[in-house]
DNA sequence: ATCCTACGATGGACGGAATCCAAGTCAAGA
DNA sequence: TCTTGACTTGGATTCCGTCCATCGTAGGAT
């Protein structure tokens, strides 16, 4: 068990029964699970937990940076909780499984300004996609 | 591109009413339409034609490669026209809205080796973010 | 320790996007 | 022109996610 519920207490979180089991479930494995996937594994502690609860609190991290949303074509969202250390994605076309990957170098970089059209530039998500070993 | 009829001709398609309606809608401006805005624009054509047949033929074409699928967070997806030359996009996170882009360098060669986990890496797609100059 | 109250939780209704399905229609080869 | 299987239709359905009115409770105040 990490900082993090201490940290969401130091930020003014109101520390409900209900928030500490999302947390923990997304403070274990670095898997990338769904709502629905929080949803069930939050409730094998606390069984009468909503969805609209996991909802409110996955948004809520998410608005903290403590958590990133990962969009995969049309499916659920996933939840990705390392946040800390930037990272991005490698997809297999095959099964699906996601694994975090390092590129070198800072993508945002690589898009000059004149083909940034006045636009903002937050930052830059990158997917790479193949066939993990199994499925090759 | 007006030589998509006669590609997907081709290729065995059964010409119909409404698919010429649709292939039609995307080879007008390369802008990014989600189904719903192909389905409007195509009945200004073709007043009865249904979503279902949208999807379906827009599902067909992707398929085929002739459009590429975007999806944008939690949105609806929009389609690509602009399939033949390789790009990235740029979203605007507050309506929604996509450029596409030309950055530097290959993405690809960005991921080394030991970041691939013995996948065949085939392609890496990036998706800048931030707010358009109305956004802003 | 107990009280208060504003913030959080609940779950059912709702909404948008996309798919499914059974029935009707029609393009195109014979 | 006829035939047939591919295509179209629209309504129902599923999947994800949000909204909302109501109830519960964490944690500061007393």
């Amino acid at each position: 068990m990490s900082d993090l519920l201490e940290r969401l207490r130091g930020r003014g979180w109101r520390m409900t029964a209900q928030r500490r089991a999302v947390a923990e479930v997304l403070d274990g494995d670095h898997v990338h699970l769904t709502a629905d996937e929080v949803h069930a594994r939050a409730a094998q502690r606390l069984p009468e937990i909503s969805r609209a609860t996991v909802y409110n609190t996955l948004g809520e991290l998410v608005a903290l940076g403590e958590v990133k949303e990962v969009s995969t074509d049309g499916r659920a969202k996933r939840y990705d909780p390392n946040a800390h250390q930037p990272h991005q994605h490698l997809v297999c076309s095959g099964c699906g499984t996601i694994r975090d990957v390092h590129p070198t170098g800072d993508p945002l970089a690589r898009l000059p300004l004149e083909e940034r059209f006045g636009f903002t530039v937050a930052e830059a998500e990158v997917t790479y996609r193949g066939l993990c070993p199994s499925c090759a």
